[in-house]
DNA sequence: AATTTAAATGTAAACGATTACATCAAAAGA
DNA sequence: TCTTTTGATGTAATCGTTTACATTTAAATT
């Protein structure tokens, strides 16, 4: 593969001259930037990205930090992340953290070595104090999950009001012994939730009950299906249930189906992030919509302008209780 | 951020000394090995991988071209992709293609402009031209979808051979009537299939009725309802059906349940894929499993192989049919 | 025609590493 | 003691760009 130099030579001129026609900068009569072009041509020549961003010490290229690729969560939001970037000439890196801290390593060290140029994390498991050592030195932005009272920029949503208004919306059904399926309250979304859940609750004066919260070990179908089973064996059964993930839903409505129970006659069903699965199910599930693309569309859009050294506020963005068969009584 | 330079003068050697170290390379006595890292560690010092890349022109990042992440079915692939690049000093770059020339070319280019070392296409819709052309002078495996008669080196399962496999298990059951929810056959897979499922049909003397075989626009799980629409429509009506994909697969389920009818008893259905959300469904779904992990960490293996300069050769892994409750009567 | 101004192009250093080759000192062998 | 060998380290070129600065050339002004 030819390089600049064969370039110049070729058109009888310089390397800088050859840049110049590559980059549009400076001033080239249009003689010589028709003998450049032409010469690029005929050797098929290719700028090497490695010697300008050596140069540049610049990569053009965004990471973005997910636990792992199989949870459908992520795809709009990185789709809205992609669109963004490309068409602002940023390529992204898609990394799979695994909760991993060797291969959260690896991914900050791509940073620190230059290969990258800033981060999104909507890892909730990130290490977040190496993070924000990370942040003091290269621009890093947070998506969907944050740190409530950290330093780092974040856009998301008003998790506590969306849960909120989803416990509502099962009370104005006629649902006052309502379930909730949490994760692990390590997860700032699963405390915001919980603390939606509890205020609509008590402000129609509804009793919270201990044991009709239900919090599991993980976010697979599987845990709402056990979830679900749990609170099946209660004496007193809720007649709804709120789960703080779609898939988790989804795995309540697969065990209500097998029991030969009736969504929504028998119980309610509420999920939250609106997964494309969400309405396949049978019954289709109410759930809390996020702007997902524009959340991503949004992050990247702050991380490229932190990148050029301007300065970024955090953003919340409105959410969309969508009401499907699962609560339609 | 220090570099290579500043470390030398504060151990008191030559940047050639610290690269020893840092590369584990030539000799060095233990006494100055000792003051480098020392050095390195007080700098807080990492190597810059661009100026590294540039000198041995390598970047040690893998291309992985897909249609759209949200098709959960590269999922699995590509977390075997990825765990035998990282292990073997690679990172993967996800690239979506949107089945798009424009962004397709964009990745074309960080090959070329030696920002990646290779490419692992995964993408139905590639321009195998360019691709091939590609190829002359990088390297470049395909997986699971492949060029027939190209020269490409690529891993994928025996797709014809599965799908016969999985049409005799519906005849063995008693099925006679089996339609095929099959899509467009510009794709290598498709075409594979077809021929599977016609296959096992001549076998058994069935007939090959043309109003059986419905042909989609595309994957999702929309264009099943769709299609299991139209099948029920037709006077004789087939009492299993085979869909080239899961998300076809589960839309058909989604009509039959809308319309009252039993799965299995009343209609069989048999998918492909094995996506996780096969055995969330109701009935459970019957299915094809590829072995996505294997073929992903297979396809890494031969790409960094190829890099190193090793002749690859295409490889065929095995499949399974998975036996669930939607063939189960 | 002489001078000033502007446009076009070239020169060479820089980015940060790696590595072939040269050099030097110490250990081994004669 | 003198030569040879080996191990340890340094020197400087190299990878492929970009760009500040210098220089040349052409156009504009007087």
């Amino acid at each position: 593969m030819a390089n600049i130099l064969e370039v110049a030579r070729r058109a009888g001129v310089s390397s800088a001259t050859v840049s110049r026609v590559l980059n549009k900068t400076g001033t080239v009569s249009s003689n010589t930037r028709f003998k450049v072009e032409k010469a690029i041509e005929e050797l098929k020549y290719e700028p090497s990205m490695l010697g300008r961003n050596l140069r540049n010490s610049e990569s053009r290229l965004l990471l973005v930090l997910i636990p792992n690729f199989s949870n459908p969560y992520y795809t709009e939001i990185i789709n809205g992340i992609e669109d963004y970037s490309i068409a602002n000439g940023y390529n992204i890196l898609l990394c799979e953290t695994d909760s991993n801290p060797d291969r959260e390593n690896i991914f900050f060290n791509m940073v620190k070595n230059k290969l990258a140029d800033g981060i999104i994390s909507m890892d909730p498991t990130v290490n977040m104090q190496k993070l924000t050592e990370l942040a003091d030195e290269h621009p890093i932005i947070l998506c969907s999950e944050y740190d409530e009272g950290g330093s780092i920029p974040y856009v998301a949503i008003d998790n506590e009001s969306a849960a909120y208004k989803a416990i509502k919306h099962l009370i104005k059904l006629g649902n006052h012994n309502i379930g909730l399926i949490n994760t692990d309250e390590k997860f700032l979304y699963a405390r915001q939730r919980r603390k939606g859940y509890e205020r609509a609750l008590k402000e129609f004066n509804l009793p919270i009950r201990n044991e009709w919260i239900y919090t599991t070990a993980g976010l697979d179908f599987q845990h709402g299906v056990q979830a679900m089973r749990k609170l099946l064996q209660l004496n007193e059964k809720p007649s709804a249930v709120f789960a703080v993930s779609d898939t988790l839903a989804i795995g309540a409505l697969k065990e209500l189906n097998v029991r030969g129970l009736n969504v929504p006659d028998d119980l309610s069903v509420v999920g939250f992030d609106n997964i494309s699965f969400s309405n396949m199910t049978t019954p289709t599930l109410t759930t809390v919509a996020q702007p997902m693309y524009k959340m991503g569309f949004t992050a990247a859009s702050m991380l490229i302008n932190s990148i050029k050294g301007r300065k970024v506020e955090s953003v919340i963005l409105d959410y969309e209780l969508i009401i499907r068969e699962s609560t339609m009584k």
